[in-house]
DNA sequence: CTAATATATGGTCATTTTGACTATAAGTAA
DNA sequence: TTACTTATAGTCAAAATGACCATATATTAG
């Protein structure tokens, strides 16, 4: 056995990046957060940082998360490897990019750690991001595009329950495009995934719409066995 | 700029390990290679190895499994890196895992560098492997199956010009399940995916079927814009 | 109170797609 | 000639889709 390094010890060969989608009146957002220090203090950037000897890719992801914005237990999934020689200034960086999909009501964001500041973007008004920032979420957004329509995610960005109507949009916002009100219901319906809240929105200038929220056990069943959302 | 390490130095916190499918008569195979020397001579693994200072990750993992197995200029996309603390017995390494799908016939093994053999194996009947390699194996098959439904991949496991039934066969294979013969083409033919080469099928004991190819325009479009391959 | 208007929710219908079968054709081998 | 194998084409009821239309229920302006 060799003589290993401590736990806490940087691995300065590796990163992680993430990119978190939100969803909020209708707009797809993603999360950055302001560089207080380091070679790139002041740019905005995606959420990431050093893994260390102890932790686990993942755990390092959800460790980075955490300490730079105050998100906390979601669905993070790994996205892909960046691994171009020169995608990082001063060395040779591979850097392991995450994606997740939260509901931005759900979380104040906190800065801390290195980072001075951290806001929701919508997807379509981005600032520069600093190295290959941009091409990361540019990838992440097209794995969101194809993803949801192949599996029942994107239900993570909205409340606990929700109106037919939220779902659509939803939709809409990740696909860029329009969806009949009626077929969607219709689709939606058939499914089965949806579970009758027996409770009607509040506070709206219009008729209230019924409130929905997910059925936990269909939806793992369905991501088991993939399964196809037709758009 | 720091003083950069020379091109060629292995970064010894990252290795590459590459899951190759392949398919020959009915049978879907993994590639292996045994390893000549290093910690684990002898034994069965994914091939696989070190990334250098110099080059992409995506083209140490070309560069590896070309001097490993002899394969070269093939459809090689990043499955994933797998980073548990421990999956590596002797220090800490993060590995970023690669797919394949390759015709069996199209090339001859042979094995080099640090591989003294290099093997197909059926899918169904493999050797053990070293650290954490069945469960990378494992993740690669799942991702193969999920992928092949929802994209015209699949088709680089076959020979250039190929029959209805092999094409078939092949998607049995993957997907463990039988499918409906007539059914099967009729969904082909709608997609125009495929282009008849006017010729037929030799030295079968059995009426000779036609021969077809792929519309590589056709299938460019279809994975660019997704598709839903519904079996 | 009434009308305008915004969204909710349910339904119609022609067309397309699916899944389960059946039937016939064209080869080889005994 | 017959048995056997695979190829290829077609049928048909059921299910799914896409483009609409109709009505219900709420708020707000006049």
């Amino acid at each position: 056995m060799e003589n290993l390094p401590h736990p806490d010890t940087i691995i300065d060969a590796l990163s992680i990046d993430c990119v978190i989608f939100g969803f909020k009146d209708g707009r797809l957002d993603i999360l950055l957060v302001k560089h207080g220090e380091g070679i790139s203090a002041g740019k905005w950037a995606l959420p990431g940082g050093w893994i260390t000897y102890g932790e686990s890719v993942d755990d390092a992801a959800k460790r980075l998360l955490n300490s730079l914005t105050g998100i906390r237990d979601i669905y993070l999934e790994q996205l892909k490897a960046f691994g171009d020689p020169n995608r990082y200034p001063s060395r040779r960086v591979v850097t392991v990019a995450y994606y997740a999909l939260v509901n931005e009501e759900n979380y104040a964001l906190i800065p801390g750690f290195t980072a001075s500041d951290a806001q929701w973007f919508s997807i379509h008004d981005l600032p520069p991001l600093i190295y290959d920032h941009d091409q990361i979420l540019d990838y992440g957004y097209r794995q969101l595009k194809h993803k949801v329509r192949h599996e029942p995610i994107g239900f993570n960005l909205l409340p606990a329950k929700f109106t037919l109507l939220q779902l659509q949009e939803l939709y809409e916002a990740i696909l860029e495009t329009k969806l009949d009100k009626s077929n969607f219901r219709r689709k939606l319906a058939k499914m089965k995934l949806l579970i009758d809240c027996k409770e009607k929105q509040k506070d709206v200038s219009h008729r209230a719409a019924e409130l929905y929220k997910f059925d936990k056990r269909v939806y793992v069943t369905l991501r088991k066995n993939g399964m196809v959302f037709g758009l």
